[in-house]
DNA sequence: CGTATCCTCAAACGATCGTTTGATTCCATC
DNA sequence: GATGGAATCAAACGATCGTTTGAGGATACG
């Protein structure tokens, strides 16, 4: 399968699968290799360790993620008026896009396991490449709720990271419905969490 | 260390760490029983197999949480007037206590771990048997905010559940100061809980 | 054709995994 | 004190893990 692309990227998108349904740990590289079509040893070869190959599944999905979340940013930032929604929709709806196109759909999960584990090398490599985006947008959010105290405003931010990564890593009762687009269960999914999470970030 | 108590209890108190720190996979049963200070075969004699042995670990804990959840909900539920505040701290400060005493601390990372690994036997094994306490709940919620669809109250209940457990699970960035009481941050900890998922829940 | 470079391959390495075995110790009951 | 089931122990089982090796194939440039 996918036979048209490289090696390296055949893996990468293997190992994203695998990692989402077995975890770090759970997925072997003779499995990855199997599922990817490629020599057992081709991971060491091309990514020098397994470690290293997390690290890089990380970074592909991690920078689109994060460039398309500074765009919007930029985007609204650059307008005369801005919401609280709109600034949780530059931060939620990237993420929700990423399991739709470039089949990142289960990068999501990968993430969640991410934040369960508790790795300190993999926290680490995470704040150094991506801490700024989060800066970015913790500014806007004190902009816009200039009531909250600077601990206030943290421990809500994190609140509504948790809510935003459980649903999006699909745990949730809510399935799609057959007579529903993806398209729009994408829309439905972002209003949901954007009317939760700025209700939530306005609490008095 | 713990030598008084039973080989099972001890058994179980190190899991719960050892899960907790390394995942259920990332935890072998060398490490485990060398910090139980029991023979390596014991857990297979006690508990039959590493599986069951994680089974064990969350009836322990989960015996204990939801007890004390439906204990705190019949308790409101038998006065006149209830507010989604008190429904909510029925639902949160059990879980919050629980990293208090009986040294469970560690275990709401091992929940969060459960969530994020899809294994559907543990899934299953949760929902067969406090499956009932999660209804209770839903049902109450229900009642105090009648004007949600079933598919909105679903959405926001899980979004809440997302927001407790990434909390609960200690990611945050919120530490505890060394001039707050452990007692007191975690009044601290449910208040903002409760003032959260509230204003989530009761969104327009 | 020769050869240099990148890549792939089957095979093996040592380490560690969960589990099982069979002998031994502990301890309550007679 | 003898007996028998429960518990503990060191040792080994086969399986699987991440990684390494060295030979061979592919391709581009002289």
């Amino acid at each position: 399968m996918n036979s048209s692309a490289s090696t390296k990227e055949r893996i990468l998108t293997a190992a994203e699968a695998l990692f989402a349904q077995r975890g770090f740990e759970g997925a072997s590289l003779r499995q990855l290799t199997a599922a990817a079509g490629v020599n057992l040893a081709a991971v060491n070869y091309h990514f020098g360790s397994k470690d290293h190959l997390v690290e890089q599944v990380f970074k592909r999905r991690l920078d689109q993620l994060n460039g398309r979340r500074m765009a919007a940013l930029r985007l609204i930032a650059s307008q005369p008026e801005t919401s609280l929604e709109d600034v949780l929709s530059a931060f939620i709806r990237p993420a929700l896009d990423l399991s739709h196109d470039g089949g990142g759909g289960l990068f999501m999960r990968v993430l969640a396991r991410a934040f369960a584990e508790h790795d300190d090398s993999l926290r680490k490599f995470l704040s150094e490449n991506y801490g700024h985006v989060m800066r970015q947008f913790t500014a806007e959010f004190a902009r816009l709720l200039p009531g909250l105290s600077k601990e206030e405003l943290y421990w809500r931010i994190d609140l509504v990271t948790g809510a935003l990564t459980h649903a999006m890593s699909g745990f949730g009762i809510i399935q799609r419905k057959s007579d529903v687009s993806e398209v729009t269960h994408r829309e439905q999914t972002a209003e949901h969490l954007i009317r939760f999470a700025a209700s939530g970030l306005r609490a008095p």
